[in-house]
RNA sequence: AGCGGGGUGGGGUAGCCAGGAUAUCCCGCGGGGCUCAUAACCCCGAGAUCGGUUGUUCAAAUCAAUCCCCCGCUACCA
């Protein structure tokens, strides 16, 4: 492993906006995250791992008002909503935290007074769009206007209806706000900007030495040989942290949000008695998972913004792939997207299946296709098939045939298969390869059902009871090591399995060590459940006419 | 448009950086076997011009050039 048993590991997911349910994008990263520390865990490391909602920025202002509630409220909402979301699926924050509470101001105004200390801010006066008729300062996006490319009716940001094209706001000819329609003038105002040029050669250096998915890497050199631009990281809007001693602005959202990070760690340190400096300011590995989509945030400005007030640097930064359902883009407004509570908690579907399917189903950086039927097949066979019909097969011989463990050792084939299975297994995680350590942890499985088929116990149970008793203590064993080693896929199914193999304790606090301790003969087994049930056709039709029709009327609504 | 990532049997992957003989593994498909097990399991088999073209080389999935396609980002969406 990269990581050493002296190594104070934190591991970070990108938080959620709290401006609407969870949905299936988020568990690209969320599951995998949690699945990573879980993995730590197991190899005896020394690892917390936060997330917590991000509440702040004009959409959720915007997006409030249209609910009729306060951002406060809305937030609190969607805040509670993804808390329960994570208990849900097992992904187990150490805290669960949110940059609307008090801790998280603190550190964020914190961050920033010590970057204005140590000189990486300027303030001035810049010139933006602004409605009087709406007294607001307008984003990009709530400009309209003529495209100067194709004459279309475009938005601040791009030419979203005609030529597509990437535009800047000072671009668009006539510009109105979007809101009353009203032409917009330009007005100036004070902002403050962080210095990002200053740390050009430090994120040049930074990156190269950077742990992680290459994708953040490369994607980050790209950006910085381009050149760095200085940051604006205040806006005109009420909604937000209070700018440190400038009150008529608020903090970006993208530069308080990650202080996350840290103010979660404070408060969690808070509550345990434990001392967060030791991540942040001495010697902490941190490790941030988050999204192809916001490696730029994590490659650049945040390692800036940590350098700058003199905090500790991520030790990696690991980005997912995006997700496609049914071939789509995930996409909310056009209806291709999979909610977690209407879709997958509503229905029953078994959400230990779905953290295997979205860590198995293809490599973690590539981008993950969801497709009902996919899932289906995965369970059925995989899950139902190999894994799950291993375990009751084995369980359910031993407990009509003997009721207890069988008498036998640990044979020295079955040893070397669990120790090259556990060696593979830390080799795919280091690399942050977790469909690869699943499918090892599940070839011991497939290992299992070829040795069982060919030691046919049904046979030697009649003609050599010792032999068929040191085979099934075997297979045995090998239940014992998939119960730990696949513990970070599916937490819920591990605890079941570490029960009917008769072992007392938590797997959750076991370590991969435990997977070659040898099981004791003689101790009583319960009668054996079924790990996993078949997925019926009827509820793979019936959740793809839920999707059919979710596309269907995000189509209507949008002619 | 620029930058980054990707394209390998029907789906998903390994191999690519350090070029080498029959291109790996899982699922699916076809055939056989077993009967302990959730019509599960085990064995065998078919199936790939490695996105296209050109080049370097004794030898290219792998190196170079060029083109096509998909995804992400481009600093005011988060």
């Amino acid at each position: 492993m990269n990581l050493s048993k002296s190594d104070k590991i934190l591991v970070t997911c990108g938080l959620p906006y709290a401006n609407g349910s969870a949905h299936l994008g988020h568990l690209r990263t969320y599951i995998p995250g949690d699945a990573y520390t879980r993995y730590l865990k197991r190899f005896g490391l020394d690892v917390i791992f936060f997330c917590g909602s991000d509440t702040h920025g004009a959409p959720i202002e915007l997006a409030a008002v249209q609910a009729g509630l306060s951002p406060k409220e809305f937030t609190e909402k969607y805040h509670t909503h993804y808390k329960s979301i994570f208990e849900r699926l097992n992904i187990n924050v150490d805290l669960y935290g949110t940059t609307e509470a008090p801790y998280h101001y603190r550190r964020a105004q914190t961050i920033i007074r010590i970057l204005e200390k140590n000189g990486h801010i300027e303030t001035r006066e810049v010139g933006l769009p602004y409605c009087e008729t709406c007294q607001t300062f307008l984003a990009d996006r709530f400009l309209t206007g003529t495209c100067p490319y194709c004459g279309a009716q475009a938005r601040g940001d791009e030419c979203d209806q005609g030529c597509q094209r990437y535009l800047d706001a000072d671009q668009l000819i006539d510009p109105r706000c979007v809101t009353c329609g009203n032409p917009s003038i330009i007005k100036k105002t004070r902002h403050h900007f962080f210095k990002l040029p200053d740390f050009t050669d430090f994120l040049i250096k930074y990156n190269e030495q950077l742990k992680g998915t290459p994708l953040a890497r490369n994607y980050a050199l790209g950006w910085i040989r381009q050149g760095l631009k200085e940051w604006n990281i205040s806006r005109n809007l009420k909604w937000g942290i209070p700018y440190p001693d400038d009150d008529e602005l608020v903090l970006y959202v993208w530069a308080e949000n990650y202080a996350g990070y840290i103010s979660f760690t404070e408060e969690w340190a808070r509550q345990k008695g434990a001392d967060w400096e030791k991540y942040w300011i001495r010697d902490g590995k941190l490790v941030h998972f988050i999204g192809a989509d916001i490696v730029y945030h994590h490659a650049i400005f945040w390692p800036a913004i940590l350098k700058g007030a003199n905090y500790n640097t991520p030790y990696a930064v690991v980005a997912s792939g995006m997700v496609k359902v049914e071939g789509h883009g995930l996409s909310k407004s056009r209806g291709f997207v999979i909610d977690i509570e209407d879709d997958f908690i509503k229905n029953q579907i078994d959400l230990d299946a779905v953290r295997y399917y979205m860590l198995s189903y293809t490599g973690f950086t590539k981008d993950l296709d969801f497709v009902w039927k996919d899932f289906q097949t995965k369970m059925n066979n995989e899950l139902v098939g190999i894994f799950g019909n291993y375990a009751y097969r084995v369980l359910l011989f031993i407990h009509k045939n003997y009721g207890k463990i069988p008498e036998g050792s640990l044979t020295p084939e079955t040893k070397q298969k669990i120790t090259q299975t556990i060696e593979s297994v830390q080799k795919s995680v280091d690399e942050f390869r977790f469909k690869e350590a699943i499918d090892n942890t599940m070839q011991l499985a497939a290992y299992g059902n070829t040795t069982f088929q060919q030691c046919e116990p049904w046979k030697s149970i009649k003609e050599d009871s010792t032999r068929c008793q040191s085979d099934l203590y075997q297979c045995l064993q090998l239940l014992k090591a998939i119960a730990i080693l696949i513990e970070p896929a599916m937490p819920t199914v591990a605890e079941r399995l570490w029960l009917q193999v008769g072992q007392t304790g938590n797997v959750h606090e076991t370590t991969v060590k435990d997977c070659l301790e040898p099981l004791t003969s003689e101790i009583k087994l319960p009668k054996p459940k079924v790990l996993f049930t078949k997925m019926p056709d009827e509820i793979v039709e019936k959740m793809s006419t839920i999707l059919t029709h979710r596309i269907k009327s995000a189509r209507s609504k949008a002619n």
